[in-house]
DNA sequence: ACATCTATATGTTATTCACAGTAATATGTT
DNA sequence: AACATATTACTGTGAATAACATATAGATGT
């Protein structure tokens, strides 16, 4: 039995903060955006909850609890300036990470080639 | 004084792996290579150290010292053919993470439009 | 009254890796 | 020979990220 990594899909305030650009809401609703837009990434509700603390903490987002609506109350999240302004940071940083992705994949794809040439190579001087 | 948020930059292994898909070579090398490659990206040596000696006990590359050149002795590294399928996987979990990263993009700048769009619209009405 | 659903939140642990430093060997300099 | 310097390998520590698990509390249905 493999030990079970872990994996971890980062960038969560980023996803985040672009759930709230799009509308104000409240937590929950963005775990269920997130799933619904990325149908592999299943972020931990307990990591959002988290991460939205944090970014009130550091003035991304305010918040307003909202006793409206059916069920418990739900706490309405709303981007600052300074959270647009984060949003901003978070483009031009995933910008790089992007490039890096796809600078690995297209040397992966060039070498994979390579490793095909060689085969080739070798099938036609074992005939 | 903002506290000095960390810089990660992640998928360590995978851009090792990349790098020993290419040429075997020893750990110092490879640092050397990552930083060539990614300009931004200047991954830490003892991160580069370990990560080696993970993969090492993973059985993704094995490992010989050469003694012949100049300078201390060098552990080189090579890829098992578990390395090269781990290489295969990292791919495929990159594809995903680019995908999920030019979503995050597209989403963004369709936002931005929409909040100038939003804007000249208020310039018209106030004049 | 009770179970269930929804939303929020916390406890704990694993993973990743940045920052800082150590060690050992080879080589160049005086 | 003595010393400084460069190169390569490796370790100590702790911060950041987030996965897995659990808890709480109000609203709603039966």
């Amino acid at each position: 039995m493999e030990p079970k990594r872990r994996q971890q899909y980062r960038h969560l305030p980023a996803f985040v903060l672009l759930t709230l650009a799009e509308k104000s809401v409240h937590g929950s609703a963005i775990h269920s955006a997130l799933i619904e837009r990325f149908g592999l990434y299943k972020p931990d509700t307990g990591a959002i909850y988290r991460c939205l603390q944090q970014l009130e903490q550091d003035g991304e987002v305010d918040s307003e609890w909202d006793t409206s609506g059916k069920g418990p109350a739900k706490k309405n999240y709303r981007l600052t300036s300074a959270g647009w302004e984060k949003l901003e940071q978070w483009r031009q940083d995933i910008e790089m990470r992007l490039a890096n992705l796809q600078y690995f994949l297209e040397m992966y794809h060039s070498l994979m080639e390579l490793q095909v040439d060689k085969k080739r190579e070798h099938d036609v001087i074992s005939q």
